[in-house]
DNA sequence: TTTAGCACTCCGTTCGCCTGAGTGCTAATC
DNA sequence: GATTAGCACTCAGGCGAACGGAGTGCTAAA
């Protein structure tokens, strides 16, 4: 890069003020801070330079400049600070912490819900999934005849369900004692080689019965982590509380944005393995998200990375604090689920 | 009530016209309706009586009228009719109904996906839930030591699950067990008597374990009907799309309020089990929702109404086709329910 | 190289004006 | 007695002019 340190100074004044105060920041204002020793005139021509290096913008000809996308890029990779969190935030993530156990999507949803109601964004959650999920049971619940629930539970500790059809000469008996096979011989396994190990073995033993086999295999397959592609979601509304969205019409756009978790989802994925990572405005490559950033972090089940959460706020979110917060989370969701459903 | 047959048909005109254009009515449009053969002067004298007598009200002077709740609440009970549905949305209804079946959440996720898109309101689908709900299926999955994962398998179809501590020393082996014996022996049972019957009978056999039996009876009993206070919500973002809360703050309080599901799910509760029913404005008791009507409906398995679902949308909704969507989706719901879980 | 000074730009707000829609009332008509 | 035509009055919303303020770029001096 081609900044002299005065320019990276400057620069990141304009970028913490402006996160702070939401307006365009002038010359004046940074000339006043007393750690600058220099007239707003020379700032001014800093300013000048910074934007034709890309890094600053300007909404009109006589309003102060704002950050572009480049230059949170280089503010978040070179400059930032996480901050420390307040007593109070710190109290709420604690007793977050030490809540009573309930199921896995119960964790997911507060873990959400705390999220958004500490950094005032909108918190995604996704389910912990893990190419290396183990099988611990499969169940096949009789329902009308002709139809039977699968139960899949892993070592995820979640179950998830869903129909389809069987045989119909096959009873409560038989679905029972296919169960019981299923969930001895492959204890363990992972999901993704069960499916493949299933269609070996058990071929034969099934070949009369139809596609039933294909289809429970489906079924497990389509729920690889046994949680695919779900995610907790909370405080979309905050959305609307930055100005960039009091138009009602971009609101609605993102709001319905939002909604499609698939997307949300995907957006999460993307994001990678890594601990921390941010997607800044354009970064996030959907038009109505121009204007946001998401900060994600990634949490762990012991050493292995199962999942990833995040928050979305405007691109001139305080990504110190977010950070902080997401880091504390990671980890606290990261230690409630490892002690929980760690292999033992 | 003292409202003579002309009166009648003024405030019903009123109201259609006011739901189709959504402006306050002047006293000129109803008069150029062929259909009366009444001057402007006439109506505008009908108008100010049915002012009077609560039916309507004035913006302000210079405005025309519009219905207050009681009007419509009057629309609704006597003189609304039920409007045909259009080609397209039996498309879209019926494309629905033959969808395959995937697990119950699918399906509750599908019918409110299909009702905010078809009447473009924000949609409520509460999960079944019956206190005839029946066991199926009981499964207890170790998990790390000392926890473990309940599953519950109703016959309304789904898997519930939570973790709860066990003893250290009850493995595999002896949850499973326990497993098959609660699911042979309460096979079939109603839910709310399984917890009863199992401190009752198992009591003794299980002493020596703590307060496992406890925790167990108590984690299938917060889950009555094995979906207890669990909605399927979508199209919130349409909220955003009428006038009344085009004020971002208003609208910030209606998605905040739309988030709680709790709350949502009480609204839905509250309608009582009447086939079609309606929450006109105040009626709801919330002020965030004083602009909006709940039209509910409730679905069945079988004979047994088993669960609501409902569309919250602006008072000024057009009710006649709301219900006629409601009223088939009710009944599309309930076969598809009925077809997959019924007793067999 | 930095700074002071100045003319200029442009946004957002405020204010007054005007228009159009709709009313209530009165007096005439059926 | 019910209905209607006519008229004066009211008020919200839109439009444009005027204005103040914040901030800039440029020039010339330090």
């Amino acid at each position: 890069m081609d900044l002299n340190p005065r320019k990276l100074r400057i620069l990141r004044a304009i970028v913490d003020e402006y996160i702070l105060s939401g307006a365009p920041v002038g010359s004046k204002v940074l000339s006043q801070n007393p750690s600058f020793k220099l007239s707003s005139a020379t700032i001014r021509n800093e300013m000048a330079d910074l934007e034709d290096l890309g890094y600053l913008e300007q909404p009109h000809t006589s309003a102060g400049r704002i950050p572009s996308d480049k230059a949170y890029r280089l503010y978040v990779n070179n400059m930032m600070q996480r901050s420390n969190l307040t007593e109070d935030e710190i109290k709420v993530m604690s007793a977050y912490c030490q809540s009573k156990v309930k199921g896995l999507d119960a964790v997911m949803r507060e873990t959400a819900s705390v999220l958004s109601r500490i950094t005032h964004y909108t918190a995604l959650v996704m389910m912990p999934e893990s190419s290396t999920n183990r099988l611990r049971h499969l169940q096949l619940v009789p329902l009308a005849e002709g139809y039977a629930l699968v139960v899949v539970v892993t070592d995820a500790g979640v179950a998830r369900d869903s129909v389809i059809r069987v045989p119909v000469e096959m009873g409560a008996d038989e679905l029972d004692r296919i169960s019981r096979i299923i969930s001895q011989r492959y204890y363990n396994c992972r999901m993704i080689e069960v499916g493949d190990r299933m269609m070996k073995e058990l071929g034969g033993e099934l070949q009369d019965r139809g596609t039933f086999l294909t289809d429970l295999v489906e079924t497990m397959e389509t729920a690889p982590g046994a949680n695919a592609h779900r995610i907790a979601l909370s405080g979309a509304n905050n959305m609307l509380d930055f100005p960039a969205y009091s138009d009602i019409d971009r609101a609605r756009q993102l709001l319905a944005a939002v909604e499609k978790k698939d997307s949300m989802y995907q957006m999460l994925k993307n994001a990678g393995p890594f601990e921390i990572s941010f997607r800044i405005g354009s970064e996030l490559g959907e038009d109505i998200f121009s204007d946001c950033s998401l900060v994600t972090a990634t949490y762990r089940i012991g050493n292995m990375p199962v999942g990833t959460m995040g928050v979305i706020g405007p691109t001139r979110m305080p990504y110190g604090k977010v950070v902080s917060v997401l880091d504390y989370m990671r980890k606290s969701l990261g230690s409630i689920l490892t002690n929980l459903l760690e292999e033992d």
